[in-house]
DNA sequence: AACTGTCTCAACCGCGTAGAT
DNA sequence: CATCTACGCGGTTGAGACAGT
């Protein structure tokens, strides 16, 4: 069967659009606006276009103060940023870009910015491994986890995978900090693939995201670890079952949980203000992930 | 100059979802 | 509640531009 097209394909006209198109369109949509029904609008106008042709056009193109390439090293950063904590979230990370469209980001992302970013994290690791080659040759090094993963805003230093797992969270340790209305925070990366999914925890993402503009994150009580160890920890903490969700896409960050007391595990908060790695690296990706009360 | 490979970006496709009926 | 319709989104495609040989 198969989904029924969205207009009579035979009877529209595809491709690049000519400026003849463009200043109908515009002068129909300046004038009344899109009247909220693109799919009747090219009709009304005279446009042999699929109404969802037009909405693209106007979108990207044709809507006033849309700004095209020149991206800003300021921009880049938040798009890092963003993408690194929510992914390919295009429309929005292109909300915290005014005149910037979510297809050019895409664009720009999967065309430049991504490879400027691998060139930089391989940089970075080539220095770092060399770095902590000339410290492990001069004095038998042990590694500091506060170190290895410290948090920067837009761009970490990437940790060594076996410095990861050196430092599984403890949640005896934990236990013994007070933690009335505060946040626990930790640090969450590694490949969620085996781990169950559920579309109604991700119906909370919105409330997940209160963190995000005043960046509730005690860094004094970060916990490095395994997210499955976090995870296991909390609950035989808390007594509360906890899901492990993937965001199925790439990215990575901070997660907290938001607590009144250790057994009283309330909110959750994902944070995007502090990106993490995965230690390996492998090609480009690194999943996220976030971790939501059943 | 001709060919080939790579890059860029506008446009398309199809899915998920909200709202209307 | 089920179905339909349109919208919005993210992934993908392909034409044209450009660079390298």
């Amino acid at each position: 069967m198969g989904r029924a097209p969205c207009c009579d394909k035979a009877n529209v006209k595809r491709g690049p659009w000519s400026p003849d198109e463009d200043a109908t369109l515009k002068s129909y949509i300046d004038q009344h606006g899109t009247c909220g029904n693109w799919i009747a609008l090219p009709q009304k106008i005279g446009l042999k276009r699929c109404g969802k042709s037009c909405r693209l056009r106007w979108l990207n193109y044709l809507r006033p103060n849309i700004k095209h390439g020149g991206f800003s090293e300021e921009e880049d950063n938040i798009i890092c940023s963003l993408y690194l904590s929510i992914g390919s979230r295009w429309s929005i990370i292109a909300a915290q870009l005014p005149g910037r469209t979510d297809n050019d980001i895409k664009n720009y992302w999967n065309t430049r910015l991504k490879k400027k970013l691998m060139g930089k994290q391989r940089k970075e690791q080539r220095a770092s491994s060399i770095k902590h080659e000339m410290k492990r040759e001069s004095e038998s090094f042990v590694v500091n986890p506060h170190e290895a993963m410290n948090p920067i805003l837009y761009w970490p230093e990437l940790p060594l995978l076996d410095t990861y797992l050196q430092y599984p969270f403890d949640v005896s340790t934990a236990q013994d900090q007070p933690c009335d209305n505060s946040t626990i925070t930790f640090a969450s990366s590694t490949s969620m693939n085996s781990v169950k999914s559920s579309s109604s925890t991700f119906s909370q993402m919105p409330n997940m995201f209160q963190g995000f503009n005043n960046h509730q994150i005690d860094l004094g009580q970060i916990v490095y670890g395994n997210p499955q160890q976090v995870l296991d920890g909390l609950e035989s903490f808390s007594g509360v079952d906890l899901e492990m969700v993937n965001l199925s896409s790439t990215g990575s960050g901070i997660s907290s949980v938001e607590s009144n007391s250790w057994g009283d595990i309330n909110s959750l908060v994902y944070s995007p203000m502090v990106p993490h790695y995965e230690g390996t690296m492998q090609g480009s990706t690194c999943e996220a992930s976030y971790f939501g009360l059943q």
